[in-house]
DNA sequence: TCGAATAATATGTCCATACATAATATGCAT
DNA sequence: ATGCATATTATGTATGGACATATTATTCGA
């Protein structure tokens, strides 16, 4: 079965796929050679190659030199979460957004943000509490730290209008980052501020990044309760 | 400037990386046309192309024909989180995995569910509760609905030893997913089954599956408390 | 029998070229 | 000026050929 003459990397990236999705090549299979799809389509190898390599890249496929091409045994659970600017999440969704300043302060890091920060035991480091509502009512507390060795120019930014969270976004470059989410209880201050019932479940999100090899900051956001952060595979 | 001699396309991918998050092209900012840079690295336009299409897709640049390149302006905060399959996470974390069928029974699915998994009105759908456990201690909840019309095979399966999660893993083919995150207070059926304080707050995730536009399964997933979820981005 | 050297092979990458396509820029007629 | 047709241009994709590289398979000697 010759493919249409339309061959472009595109449709045999679908066509195989399909041939995936419908197991006609089922999971450890192997598949055949660049060469021999190249004459199956009627096309370059080159042209094989970009479709294939697309679909390792998406995890489909697995592809090793002188082993061929074999359909990926597990086949990669990957969901991609969009971490937004929460500003710009609250007024997607339809909502005034607004921004409150709670506490502003350089300090020594107590012990277990010191770590995470990696800064030298007598450093101080810039902390910063704020509050993000959604038409009036309590949507994300902001708790930040920041490393101001790494990024010099947040030691003179002023947080009493702009978020951390978006001056970091606008003003820091970061290599690497990584999140963990939970659920925690409310404490007192939590209940307070998000206008919950202290032990209330809340959804968190931590969130360490860096530049190179330095942590630049540490945020915690703790959201209201009802939150929902949803994503696609 | 001329760049080295050694013109590979990830090596090129690196340096153009390296000029955006050093801010030497700045967010907004239009790089030089894939002529000038083939140029300037001494190699094919083809090598440049491959390198720009990465950072395209990896979110750094954006591309329109004619209109050139430039550097994406919200730098793309997207974090991947695999999704694996229960057993697995925690037998890789070294704790020995044991399951427990809790119900099983097919019938009618409540409003809420029905219309989650796109059922009509008087179907019947297949609903499985099972308890995942990480040396002997809770580990997640699982709370299953599947659509037996969309994927025929799930009526004979056994779910006695093996969970509906891995099952479905590895016989249901699907195109596509949704996950919603959030954090809810324990009930009084999760605070025994997970064996903690009704309200406790637990992490849950909310799963539904499709092939095609066929919704195949609805997952609700539940953790004992602690449970963290790590990402990078 | 075992291990090391060697051959074979599938994918990885590159090149030079050509044409396609989408968007912008330009020029012309009104 | 305004609107429309046309030229220009930067990226998108395809081709065929070449060589690189990682593995596997084979051969041969100790």
């Amino acid at each position: 079965m010759s493919a249409a003459e339309t061959s472009n990397w595109q449709q045999i990236h679908d066509v195989v796929l399909e041939r995936i999705q419908s197991r006609r090549w089922k999971p450890g299979d192997l598949i055949p050679r660049e060469q021999e799809l190249a004459e199956e389509f009627g096309c370059a190898r080159a042209t094989i190659n970009r479709a294939l390599q697309a679909l390792a890249d998406s995890g489909f496929l697995e592809r090793r030199r002188k082993a061929g091409t074999r359909v990926a045994i597990h086949p990669v659970r990957k969901a991609t979460l969009s971490i937004p600017i929460i500003e710009q999440e609250i007024e997607q969704n339809g909502f005034t957004y607004a921004y409150a300043l709670l506490t502003d302060a350089v300090l020594p890091p107590p012990a277990d943000i010191g770590a995470w920060l990696e800064v030298p035991p007598d450093s101080t480091v810039r902390h910063v509490e704020a509050l993000h509502s959604a038409s009036g009512r309590p949507y994300v507390f902001e708790d930040r730290w920041i490393h101001l060795d790494a990024i010099g120019a947040a030691a003179s930014a002023d947080f009493s209008t702009v978020s951390p969270n978006r001056w970091l976004v606008e003003n820091a470059t970061y290599t690497r980052g990584k999140i963990t989410l939970s659920a925690i209880g409310a404490g007192s201050r939590e209940s307070e501020l998000l206008a919950c019932e202290p032990g209330a479940a809340l959804f968190r999100l931590e969130r360490r990044t860096w530049n190179k090899t330095a942590v630049i900051t540490v945020a915690n956001l703790t959201f209201a309760p009802g939150y929902r952060m949803h994503t696609m595979l």
